[in-house]
DNA sequence: CGTACGTTTGATCTTTCTCAATAATGGTGG
DNA sequence: CCACCATTATTGAGAAAGATCAAACGTACG
């Protein structure tokens, strides 16, 4: 397999929701962008950041979070290989959140420059940037429910299902299992709970045959059964309904539509 | 006074961050609309909904809500006058979520395909809704930090001194205090709590001289104090600084630092 | 082979929830 | 204007989920 063009994934990302021009698909992929490699453990993004470039995670794992005045940290999101990463800061000046990297990742990064004028002169790249922010405003949404109202079972069997469905979107899981890329004390920190209540809930659940796991390694015994625990339903992922390791191009129907482009190119 | 144009709301908006072209302006204040007013309690979009339009709210009080499998309701987001309740709609085919009104409240309903045409026409409108639409991330995001890791007391501070600076920024409040459009039980539901402990916690508020309330009128007795306790910084609502009652256009330049120099290769 | 990090486990403590009852408050019809 | 009703707010007592503290155990890796 021939080494894939490292903004593919920015290209697909796009076009989740509604086929690209062909002029701005030729658009995205030549911008000009450079590859950097990422140990575990740095920063992508700090708070307070002005960002010079837009970045695009293409292997690898990340995560937002953000930083108490107390000092605890909270997981605001799971970012996996494919995301646009750095959308969030294409407009808004000053980030207001970290982006930490949790293995060795290698990222590329767009001038903000260039983006944002493309942008501007190609609306439906514009309308695609759109609908991945509404997109990952809809899994916040979620979030906030999940640590808001669900005990901790429910949320750690949430969180669960969410990495399995969204990994399993782009290839990198079954609905059998996945290698669970975050330590207990992260997975505590994106619920809301601590890394002892963590590890005793997840021991729960393989007493009640729902997962199992070696080391990091999660089985799903009972999928359905696991996402009835965890309240989940991949409604608010707003994935297409078998979008699963669809390939480019080969994309199911959707009920979407756009309104027909207008003559334009 | 003359009565405003019910879209003006929508315009100042959209140029909260950046002004817009004169023509952009003027097709934005031409769109068609119509008015719609709605008693307390009732709802302007139901998760699952395929919403026909894009809806603003021009004057009243509205939430953002999702119910959880068993039963209990999360608050997501107020929506305060002039806020654009349905960008999150206007790209995405159905809502993940509800939005229910709090007090008797008008709104204008744009059609949603006019819109779609007008952002797809327009690219600086376009970026117009990327901003706000990351702000509401941006806050969707610090409201997973006071739900996930913060405790009872900082939180209800923490939202009582959100709300005010946003109420204040459309010159509905002062940092003084304001009328909560809430009740204690939808206090809870957007911290994560239940009623009993958010009056508790209002209580013990009011014992540090932080507050004072008479009925739902809220005093702030130290509104240094009361963000101290929060744990709360504006930043994240990415308001200019002193944006407070500013005219449109009338905006300061923004002063930032960025940290020492970037881990750059 | 030792150090660092992550996981597991136990014991105890706190915050917050639950249940339940009472008191204000606002609105309504008479 | 008053009696009545439905909300909303307030208060108390007890229960429970989850946090905290502390220690032991694995495993990876230099």
């Amino acid at each position: 397999m021939s080494q894939e063009h490292p903004l593919c994934p920015l290209l697909r990302q796009l076009e989740l929701y509604s086929d690209l021009p062909d002029e701005d698909r030729r658009l995205v992929l030549s911008l000009p962008y450079r590859l950097r490699r990422l140990d575990p453990g740095s920063y992508l993004v700090r708070e307070g950041d002005r960002p010079e470039h837009c970045t695009v995670l293409v292997s690898g794992y990340a995560f937002r979070q953000k930083v108490t005045g107390k000092g605890s940290r909270q997981i605001l999101a799971l970012c996996i290989p494919g995301d646009a990463v750095d959308l969030q800061n294409l407009f808004l000046d000053v980030s207001d959140h970290s982006v930490q990297v949790m293995t060795l990742c290698t990222v590329a990064d767009v001038p903000r420059e260039t983006m944002q004028k493309l942008v501007l002169q190609r609306p439906a790249i514009g309308i695609a940037i759109i609908e991945l922010t509404l997109v990952d405003a809809s899994i916040l949404r979620e979030w906030v429910v999940n640590i808001g109202r669900r005990d901790a079972r429910a949320r750690v069997a949430h969180i669960l299902c969410e990495f399995a469905v969204r990994l399993e979107s782009r290839g990198l899981a079954t609905e059998h299992g996945y290698e669970l890329p975050m330590t207990q004390e992260q997975l505590a920190d994106a619920t809301g709970l601590t890394s002892v209540h963590v590890n005793r809930v997840l021991k729960v659940l393989e007493a009640e045959g729902l997962i199992s796991r070696k080391r990091r390694n999660l089985h799903f015994e009972h999928w359905r059964a696991l996402q009835d625990v965890g309240d989940f339903s991949r409604r608010y992922l707003h994935l297409a309904d078998d979008e699963i390791l669809a390939e480019v191009g080969a994309r199911p129907a959707r009920a979407h539509r756009r309104p027909e482009a207008s003559p334009e190119a």
